[in-house]
DNA sequence: GCAAAGCTAGATTTTAGAATATAGATTTAT
DNA sequence: ATAAATCTATATTCTAAAATCTAGCTTTGC
């Protein structure tokens, strides 16, 4: 690997390299209120072979946002799952008339669909984490606005 | 006025009829959690000359929403207030690029259009309660179905 | 006329849920 | 090899926000 590649890997903002507790670190709480934000659905980080977690800068500024949702817009961990859960996720994914009326992510607001256990056929083989659905949902941000860019482009 | 006036009178679930006290008992909490989900911008219930509040059975029906919300889904009425304020009025009312241009609401995201100060020429003569924007968004139902709805009529 | 209900504003209490701690096993890194 | 970190699962603590209460005044309705 030369000198390009490397700074290609430091570069790469989803690249999986902080170990739980560093991550608590930078986010400011504790390792097990990030596994409580793993459990409600809000950050899904890598795994090791051997189960551990492992977080990318993405993930950082993600659980950033969780923090500003919180702290300073009040909102509790249920308020920012419901949030999540808005994104048409068939518009995103492209889903076919048959995927929309068999999955349970168009169906349901209760949860966002990466939480969603019977994933269409447009969903099932991909890691959820890698997906531009969960990826662009960051309710800190103008999610009104994006979601108003998302209808438009459909 | 005759049996059929009154039989519209009766029918009309706009109609301003309940005191908060009656409000709150069809409800199920106490007056002061009304006056609270007033303060906080979830509902706008009518007033009398004397500024006493008057709600009607579309506003018993919004504020059970609140109550689903609350006790079924683990909401905050920060996370309520913010769901409905994904509500893209400016689509909704038809606002044109110079209203959208000068409006706080499709600015921001951080509170429901009803809250907003500064309104827009679309929306400054009219009264809140009697706008669509406010009146279809109750979090309980489907929002994300609702959004959807919208999006696809523009 | 007066009791009951409503108004605003502010203080107080309660409680759910966010955060922390504990325990016993496993993995990692020096 | 062993100390530090992480794992899952459960129990406990703490706090902020939801709800209630108080006070002084006004309106309503019998």
């Amino acid at each position: 690997m030369n000198v390009i590649d490397i700074k290609k890997r430091l570069s790469d903002k989803t690249r999986p390299v902080f170990a739980i507790g560093v991550a608590a670190d930078l986010v400011g709480v504790s390792v097990h209120t990030l596994r409580m934000y793993e459990t409600e659905g809000l950050i899904i980080p890598q795994r090791t072979k051997s189960k551990r977690r492992l977080y990318s800068q993405k993930d950082i500024e993600r659980l950033q946002c969780i923090r500003v949702m919180i702290e300073d817009r009040g909102f509790n961990l249920a308020g920012i799952k419901g949030m999540m859960s808005m994104a048409p996720c068939w518009e995103i994914k492209g889903c076919s008339e048959e995927d929309r009326a068999t999955c349970d992510a168009y169906k349901s607001s209760l949860e966002p669909c990466w939480m969603v256990k019977s994933k269409t056929s447009a969903c099932q083989d991909e890691t959820c984490s890698e997906c531009p659905v969960y990826r662009d949902v960051t309710t800190c941000h103008n999610m009104k606005s994006y979601l108003q860019e998302h209808w438009k482009n459909t």
